[in-house]
DNA sequence: CTCCTTCGTAACAGACTAGGTTACCAATTC
DNA sequence: GAATTGGTAACCTAGTCTGTTACGAAGGAG
């Protein structure tokens, strides 16, 4: 599965509980949506809570909510929470040091990768939650 | 392992190709700079051929060497060679069409991660393999 | 106060991915 | 023709992720 999947799916269970404002919905009720199990939507909800993106309630009548007004909620801001960005990934075999190739490889290409996913997170930035649910409704 | 592994790797393999210009490497040679196996550097290497970046040779006293200049191969041509692009990834079961969120998120999505991942690729493209080249001399 | 609902999380099974390895054929040079 | 090297298939292994079950913690309903 891609790297985005996790990060879908987020977007998925935000839109889910913006659409639906002022109500607590179930781990259960969200999953329904995702077509998946409520322990995977649980999983998901933890990193965005541990994130300061949506609120819990347990207990009868629990469940989630967003923290924030979708207007306030940017696409970068769920990716941030949701995939846990260890940097750059190389192979898992450190490379020779015996070239200057391979001694300097790595810190060099993480800069030039940095940049790129900045962009990346920047594009991301540019669109908030609202937006999400605009263009839905346009869809439909 | 994440998902730039295949690309920092191919661009490690350009690399060593780039500091030895005019010659035929064998995928030992190379694989020794990488650390790992001849075979999995053939791999990268045949993707790499397959978009014109490399030339090979086979027989006695083969090998590869770079198919263009350095300053003529971008980071973006790499990654576009090594990283086959399904596009944005989703969750593996569909998400249920009785919600409009569901219904319509992936194609919403699908456009905004688009627009990001082109950003990123923009940023990538300004980086020549020339130019990592002489960030690697400067690192020496 | 007790029960029921729901979140929070650990633990485990299964599918999938990717790197590593071996093996063998094709092509090229000497 | 023999040796070398790329090209590629087949398989093994390790690691990751989703899905599932299970159980404890928290909070409301009666």
């Amino acid at each position: 599965m891609g790297r985005n999947c996790r990060f879908t799916a987020a977007v998925h269970v935000c839109a889910v509980l913006a659409h639906h404002p002022g109500e607590d919905l179930t781990s259960e009720t969200v999953a329904a949506s995702l077509n998946t199990n409520p322990v995977v939507v649980r999983r998901l909800l933890a990193a965005l809570g541990a994130a300061g993106l949506v609120r819990s309630k347990r207990g009868s009548a629990g469940g989630y909510r967003l923290a924030r007004a979708p207007g306030a909620i940017d696409l970068a801001a769920i990716a941030l929470a949701v995939d846990d960005d260890d940097g750059p990934a190389f192979a898992p075999n450190p490379p020779s040091p015996v070239c200057i190739v391979g001694r300097f490889i790595q810190p060099v290409l993480a800069e030039f990768i940095e940049r790129a996913e900045t962009a990346r997170r920047a594009e991301l930035a540019r669109v908030t939650l609202a937006d999400v649910m605009e263009k839905l409704r346009a869809e439909a």
